[in-house]
RNA sequence: GCCCCCGUAGCUCAGUGGAUAGAGCAGCUGCCUUCUAAGCAGUUGGUCGCACGUUCGAAUCGUGCCGGGGGCACCA
């Protein structure tokens, strides 16, 4: 039985209790749904729930009155074995040992379908993640990004939404051009200038464009910048692209900043302000009125000289991602772009929007990191770089994707890169990949005895030992996790989930002897505790499956 | 000055109003002739920054302070 199953059961029984005039509760203040929750201690059962306390109000009795109203009837559904009323007027619920061992047929059964769940079925979203510059490598920042990114979209698609990744070029602006501008000196031998980029990686990409272009030298210095702008920008597009899938993050979309003031995005978007009544002119520059919708100043979307503002291009930006039908606007920012949010939520409000509907911002504390003891300091413009593809080589992909996806992104991130280095059981996805790897194994070891997970013959009443139904609970929590870390936007759930699972069924496998030993013979306990093996297994893969780590076979 | 985030064990951090606040690391002690010891068991460690409020109940919600980080451009 699942936790799901039994809040609708205990919704039964509240409607049977209603219906027979046992309880008085008007109607609509009736609860929607019951809160099934698993106790922190054993001694309180496998499900709590505070209904009673709830409903104390509403009909007028102590909770432990109704608590006890209820628990009568609780006790009569056949997967029960027990139930009480406690402290204030909690219900302790016990199962069955049958019904809560049928859950690791069902999660077999399932298969990947089990934590797929449907609280966001319908729903149109796009997410928007790192959408860097194109003229640098991609820095640990963006990483952060990356891998959280990818692992919201997975979430929730688990969820049931319809969502599409999209990454915002840069390629537009003065850092474009300072970029071509170090380039291009670079190139000539001539020192980087006072506000360009300084890093090895300029030198190497303009040693790279020349030995492609010789002729670019010859060129005159303004038309010079243009090209190795344009140059670099490939390359450095190719790289990141290149490197990101290396990451196991792709995107559905590369939208460049360019592209939409040669579709006609920015006239439109400059429209629909415009029809909506919030562009206005002043001082020859033309103005969105943000202030109307709690922005502290209105922003400037043409400049007085005719130039269309960066500002500009996130209000195009915005509304075409409307026209193109997406419901939930979702936008990973790091914490210094955090002015941004009021700026945009009053774009969505100027283009006629509820932008507590169609915006949300999440904004990521930004990362540090201490090697030998030091923080390393990251400036791109400094050449200091601990990039995506260092860190990808130094520590792997699942290390690196996990430990990003561990942590709230409002929470900032310290990272010992020394620690991470060392591949040591300091880092969770060991612990976690371990115990799929264990079982792996021992199913391996299992069908060597020609004892294979046979659902037919599987009876769950014979899963009766404690850490059994410690696993079994925890094991049955995963959907539940999978909507919460979608509708919260917080995937690092689904990697504390993992955690709490690994640990349960390796205390589980040091307390229950699986597979028979030497010439014991097989019991149908043994084949009951492959069946729950093999739910565990599938679990952990499609919770690893949603951070983009892999599951290894062995280790 | 205004806005956002954070403050929980020695360190790094979990904890969407519930019962006795948790994990990993660090320290100490045990457990491999048997399914992977990258594991398990035990032990040490707390004014949940401070104060007031909201209620049956607050680490969690509200207000005010204190401390740390970040942001406030006709920049990108």
């Amino acid at each position: 039985m699942t936790p799901a199953e039994l809040s609708s059961a205990l919704a039964s029984v509240l409607d049977a209790a209603l219906a027979s005039g046992e309880l008085d509760v008007p109607p609509d203040k009736k609860p929607t749904t019951i809160v099934v929750e698993r106790p922190r201690s054993a001694e309180h059962g496998d499900y709590a729930t505070n209904v009673a306390l709830q409903l104390a109000k509403v009909a007028g009795r102590p909770p432990r009155e109704i608590a006890s109203v209820l628990a009568q009837r609780v006790a009569e559904l056949p997967e029960v074995a027990s139930v009480d009323v406690a402290g204030p007027g909690f219900l302790n619920i016990t199962l069955e040992a049958a019904a809560q061992g049928e859950l690791a047929r069902s999660i077999v059964r399932a298969g990947e379908g089990f934590g797929r769940v449907d609280t966001m079925t319908g729903q149109r979203v796009n997410l928007e993640f790192i959408s860097a510059n194109p003229n640098g490598p991609l820095h640990l920042g963006h990483t952060r990004w990356a891998a959280v990114g990818d692992a919201m979209a997975r979430v929730l698609e688990a969820a049931g939404a319809d969502v599409v990744r999209e990454f915002y070029i840069n390629d537009r602006g003065v850092q474009m051009d300072r970029f071509g501008a170090s380039l291009r000196e670079a190139a000539n031998g001539r020192p980087a200038p006072e506000d360009g980029y300084h890093g090895g990686y300029i030198t190497d990409l303009a040693v790279a464009i020349i030995g492609e272009h010789p002729d670019y030298l010859e060129l005159p210095d303004d038309e010079q910048l243009v090209v190795f702008r344009e140059a670099g920008y490939a390359r450095q597009l190719k790289q990141q692209q290149d490197v990101l899938s290396l990451f196991r993050t792709t995107f559905d979309v590369w939208y460049s900043e360019r592209s939409l003031h040669e579709s006609g995005a920015v006239e439109r978007g400059l429209a629909r302000l415009r029809d909506e009544g919030h562009v206005f002119e002043s001082d020859r520059a033309i103005w969105l009125r943000t202030t109307d919708f709690d922005d502290d100043k209105d922003r400037v979307l043409v400049k007085s000289d005719g130039e269309t503002t960066y500002f500009a291009s996130d209000a195009a930006y915005y509304v075409d991602k409307r026209a193109r039908g997406f419901d939930i606007n979702i936008y990973l920012l790091g914490a210094d772009h955090h002015g941004y949010v009021n700026r945009l939520r009053a774009i969505a409000a100027c283009a006629g929007d509820d932008p507590d509907v169609s915006i949300e911002v999440l904004i990521g504390q930004l990362v540090k990191m201490y090697r030998g003891g030091e923080e390393v300091r990251l400036s791109k413009r400094k050449g200091d770089i601990v990039s995506l593809e260092d860190l990808v080589d130094e520590v792997g992909v699942d290390a690196a994707r996990y430990t990003l996806c561990r942590y709230p992104v409002d929470s900032p991130l310290t990272l010992d890169l020394d620690l991470l280095v060392k591949q040591t059981n300091d880092n969770p996805v060991f612990y976690v990949q371990y115990a799929h790897a264990r079982i792996s194994s021992l199913l391996r070891n299992g069908s060597e005895l020609g004892l294979t997970v046979d659902l037919d013959a599987f009876d769950p009443a014979l899963l009766t030992h404690d850490r059994e139904g410690d696993l079994l609970g925890i094991l049955g929590e995963f959907p539940r996790v999978v909507a919460s870390a979608a509708e919260l936007r917080e995937p690092h759930r689904v990697a504390r989930f993992l955690e709490e699972l690994a640990t349960a069924y390796h205390k589980f496998y040091d307390a229950c002897r699986v597979l028979p030993r030497g010439d014991e013979e097989p019991t149908s306990t043994h084949s009951a505790r492959l069946v729950l093996c093999a739910a565990t297994r599938q679990v952990l893969a499609n919770g690893l499956g949603l951070l983009g780590v892999s599951s290894p076979e062995r280790m």
